[in-house]
DNA sequence: GTGGTCTAGACCACA
DNA sequence: GTGGTCTAGACCACA
């Protein structure tokens, strides 16, 4: 958890950062009262600038996900799980039918991109993480043949 | 062809453009010799600044996909349908990937992103359109189900 | 360095500032690693719009002599020197045959030239400055005597 | 004479012509009563739209060196002789200087631009036509040598 | 503070 | 009419 951040994303890096907290949350890895990584660790673990880490969680506190506590630390909101799910599937949705948008106007077909995604389903890497030779795979394979046509 | 930007998308406007007219060649929509809208023309027809879409058509350039022929327009190139295709494939894999990792990250499981993808292959719109009803739809459906931790 | 512009030259005022770069970088005064100057100093600096700056930067990244870290600055690339020197090279030769060219269409003789161009490397003034006075004075001199048919 | 425009020169097309017609009646091989190409005549020796031309032409006309005489033929004026030096030598003086500033600001020595100054003088082009190789060849030769240090 | 994106709009070179 | 350059200035992402 929270070691995958692609500076190449046209995802900004702290919504990057954002998502994978609500991403946790809705995924039950992070449950209310369970405590952030401070923003010192999580700019380590990430490799960016404290303040960009700061500003994500700033955001997570307007929308109501986390509270902070003196300093420093930042604690689960406990009603946080189901709106946050709810976002989550709303964010989630319209970046699928973008990317999908994007596949049918480059002439790509329903199958094809349904393996893309199976692939990076079974490979290992997080969400922001760079893309392994098992995705990029499916190119040579079956995706050249029909797509040329 | 060529109607719809998203403002409010992560993938900045240019880019946006750039990848339209990429999608349009890999698809054979637009083929070699063929003339790109003027940047006055695209600019109405994307209500965006002429300076963006200036922009992407230089980038564009830059790729070696289309040509300017001063005073008259942007022509694509001869050579630009194998490379533009190859460079597409490569894109849309990849955000395919990001956007697949943020769904296992969430806990989507593996036949909500594909019945997801499914309503958006099936809906109307392109690229970066807004997210249609029929699309968002999804969420109540089958998406409630498993999410839930 | 980095201090004259010529508003009324041929030459468009973005390439002025990438040749400035690139004249640097070849005569050793930038070495790799080094930093250009930010954005807002150099329009500062010179007197230009800081998107004219920019876009000579952008050129300068995609020709692989500077690159920009987010935040930071633009960086001279460590292998930048060799490129850049060939590319000034070309750059000034192609000049001089142009200039030399024209002067001879006019009727001027070698002397004269050679004489204009002493009196130029004498001079303290940069690049794209206005022409001194002290380099204008050949006229009267010697250059009235055979151009006059 | 009227048959090198240069489209990748700085300069632009229409000042070339300019140029071009001014260099001629300098160095004598336009006199007052002589008459210019017609404007299509040169527009198809130099391959450029005839309005580039035409506007050439205008402002010879407004500088005074050429008098329209009914539709289309225009005449070098009896008094356009030494006006028209004047100028030459002006716009060549200061070229000469812009471009020796570039040279000095690169680490060229004197010797250097003398060198190539010679071999375009030596050699047959025109002043806008492409740079020969003779012209290139100081690169590898004298050029290579003292620039790097 | 630094670079990146975008808008708005003027003016020019060329066809 | 078409692309190219330049200004002026706002706002954002990142360090």
């Amino acid at each position: 958890m929270f070691d995958s951040i692609n500076i190449d994303s046209s995802v900004a890096v702290y919504v990057q950062i954002e998502n994978l907290v609500q991403f946790a949350i809705t995924a039950g890895d992070l449950k209310p009262g369970d405590q952030l990584p401070s923003v010192r660790e999580m700019s380590e673990r990430l490799k960016v600038n404290p303040n960009t880490v700061a500003k994500a969680y700033r955001d997570l506190e307007i929308m109501g996900f986390v509270r902070p506590v003196r300093g420093m630390a930042f604690y689960i909101q406990e009603d946080a799980v189901a709106r946050c799910r709810e976002q989550c599937r709303r964010t989630i949705i319209s970046r699928i039918h973008e990317v999908v948008g994007e596949a049918k106007a480059a002439g790509f077909q329903a199958d094809e991109v349904k393996e893309a995604a199976n692939r990076s389903f079974a490979s290992e890497s997080g969400p922001y993480g760079a893309v392994p030779d098992s995705v990029i795979g499916l190119a040579s394979g079956g995706g050249g043949r029909r797509r040329s046509k």
